[in-house]
RNA sequence: GCGGGCGUAAUUCAAUGGCAGAAUAGGAGCUUCCCAAGCUUCACACGUGGGUUCGAUUCCCAUCGCCCGCUCCA
């Protein structure tokens, strides 16, 4: 037994069994778009019908939203997309690298006078750090900006430089921390590559949200975006939804649907598309602060609490790992193996600034390991961010917190007051932000925080796809070797549950006999019909789909109703009823 | 966006500056059959657009798409 599932033998059995096709192929097909179907497009639906079950129906505390993809801009301005989607990129004209022109420009342009990088390294743990780091992994390398390989370590210099602006670095400094020669480049008037110190290409527009115009009149003011995730429609229209789910914090709002993004390279089959459906829950949490006031303490990870129930006094964190635990079951449950994925904790310095923690749950896919779904802990960034954009409160009335806050005399609030100031300020945020934030908690208000498990459905089913794939050799009774393509996919996600066949077509009481038994079951489950060539290739068509059952009607039938019930994983019959075959279904698709 | 490789049937592969073949899969029929059996039969391809040429699937250019490596991936 074995499974070589390369991406070119799930591609090709998907085109050839109608799972996916490549989107307008009569035209010679379009970069990173595809379709679904007949057998994926039930699938997909499959995965999603699951998702919204396990995350909104079976749950009291979720409640559902379908928005539309075209919004109002300035949530994309809000959101911050608007700014980091469509950032200027530049080429270098010699090492024809890309790199975004806000990231490397800014060194370079904005120069000041020379500081030593002595100076520089000394002054600023950072920088030194980042400058460490370039060091180590440059080993072997030649000393120059090519050790950066990391954007994120880029990224971080930028940053450090750019909190303290008066200390920026003249171009000089830059070469002669990498080694390479000032000279060479003091004399250039055009800006360097800070990879090679070849010519760079004048910054151009690199749009990563699809643009369109709302309205007949082709104008700029027009201008609107498809929405590149559907989560920012979740925190816009937060208070509606508040105000007529009678949810209360914590509580969440899941939506799936269509986003997308104009990547720059789609690759790897469905994995990154430019059009793709995500599966997101936004699930709204008190800030810790909140839950300290009501219950006195706040439970996190290291009191090593039980994550089977939610209970009032969670903090952040122990929410974070008990959506992280969900998912992982949610997977499981899809038919992923446990060891195929992993939970990858992002670094301190992966995360997004706004980010407390990130979870990405890994899938080892044929062409490398690679996410499939994140779970991060968001704080109130993005509830936040549309309250300053828009004006409107994103505040939530808690009535124990205002309760708990009542009961506390002076001295408790003072006491309590002064703890969470001395604990903002650890963390780099402003004292009077935390006053201001403790004053609302007194009187039952604040902005909820946020955990966003955030799944894509085209990865998932292309995981499921991978995962499924066999290649089984079998012998026949004349001992001559033949291979079996099995998709080993759970019942549940099984485009078609049950196939029925005709033993033999050609006598009309076995044949209608069958139909009989089709007609009922298709009336529940998705079913397919075929009675087309000798029984054993049509078991082989439902091996390839994925089908879990397959019922032969034979002359037997006819005498006492029971019929062949074959299984897909072990090729072993046996003979049931009509009732005995729906009980077994129903079995396997709970 | 850059560099390299590649586009022939639904799939996997041949061949060719002069009628494009096969295997598998698919349809119809016979066989009445429990793991791709057999027989008969049918349908299906040179990604697209230019150019060179008497003639291009073949050579050249462009374009679209796929694969690999960069780059990008809030």
């Amino acid at each position: 037994m074995s499974a070589p599932s390369s991406l070119d033998t799930i591609s090709s059995l998907c085109k050839r069994r109608g799972f996916i096709f490549h989107s307008s192929e009569v035209y010679g097909g379009i970069n990173g778009f595809w379709d679904y179907g007949p057998m994926g497009c039930e699938m997909k639906r499959n995965i999603k019908d699951d998702w919204w079950r396990f995350t909104v129906r079976t749950r009291e505390d979720v409640a559902g939203l379908d928005a539309t993809i075209i919004m109002h801009p300035a949530i994309w301005k809000a959101s911050g997309h608007l700014d980091t989607f469509s950032d200027p990129m530049c080429t270098c004209r010699a090492c024809k690298k890309l790199m975004r022109a806000d990231q490397i420009w800014d060194i370079l342009l904005e120069s000041a006078a020379g500081q030593s990088l002595q100076t520089l390294i000394d002054e600023k743990a950072d920088f030194g750090k980042i400058a460490g780091w370039c060091k180590g992994k440059g080993q072997g390398m030649s000393p120059n900006l090519a050790s950066i390989q990391k954007p994120e370590v880029l990224s971080a210099a930028v940053e450090a430089l750019r909190d303290n602006p008066e200390q920026y670095m003249s171009v000089q400094a830059i070469y002669t921390l990498f080694g390479n020669d000032a000279a060479s480049t003091e004399a250039s008037t055009i800006s360097p590559c800070p990879y090679c110190g070849g010519e760079l290409t004048e910054p151009r527009p690199f749009n990563l949200m699809f643009k369109t115009i709302v309205g007949p009149v082709d104008d700029p003011a027009n201008v609107a975006y498809l929405r590149p995730e559907t989560a920012q429609a979740i925190f816009a229209q937060f208070q509606n939804v508040l105000s007529t789910s009678r949810q209360t914090v914590p509580f969440g709002i899941a939506q799936m649907g269509k986003s997308f993004r104009n990547e720059v390279t789609p690759r790897n089959y469905t994995f990154r598309s430019r059009e793709f459906e995500q599966m997101e829950l936004e699930f709204f949490i008190r800030p810790d602060e909140a839950v300290e006031l009501i219950c006195g303490k706040v439970k996190t990870m290291a009191d090593n609490p039980d994550l089977s129930v939610p209970q009032d006094d969670w903090g952040w964190e122990v929410w974070h790992k008990y959506w992280v635990e969900q998912r992982k079951f949610w997977i499981q449950s899809c038919g992923l193996p446990k060891d195929s994925f992993v939970e990858y904790w992002q670094k301190p310095d992966e995360l997004a600034h706004y980010a407390r923690a990130c979870v990405d749950i890994q899938y080892s896919f044929p062409f490398g390991v690679q996410e499939l779904e994140g779970i991060a802990a968001r704080s109130d960034f993005d509830l936040s961010q549309h309250q300053k954009h828009s004006g409107k409160s994103m505040e939530v009335f808690d009535e124990p917190l205002k309760l708990a806050a009542t009961k506390l005399d002076d001295a408790a609030k003072t006491s309590f007051i002064n703890k969470v100031v001395s604990d903002w300020t650890s963390r780099g945020k402003d004292a009077e932000a935390a006053k201001t934030f403790v004053a609302k908690l007194f009187e039952g208000k604040y902005v909820p925080h946020v955990i966003e498990p955030s799944a894509g459905v085209d990865r998932m089913m292309l995981a499921l796809l991978c995962n499924a794939y066999e290649e089984q050799k079998l012998l026949d009774d004349k001992g001559k070797e033949d291979v079996r393509v099995v998709m080993h996919f759970s019942p549940r996600i099984a485009p078609v549950k049950v196939a029925v066949f005709p033993l033999v077509k050609n006598k009309p009481e076995l044949y209608s006999k069958a139909r009989e038994v089709f007609e009922h079951l298709r009336r529940r489950y998705s079913s397919f019909w075929d009675e087309s060539g000798a029984i054993g290739r049509r078991y082989r068509r439902q091996d390839e789909v994925g089908t879990p059952w397959c019922v032969t009607v034979d002359f037997q039938t006819l005498e006492d109703g029971t019929f062949t019930v074959r299984d897909r994983d072990s090729m072993q019959q046996e003979r049931l009823t009509l009732e005995q075959l729906k009980a077994k279904i129903e079995d396997a698709l709970i």
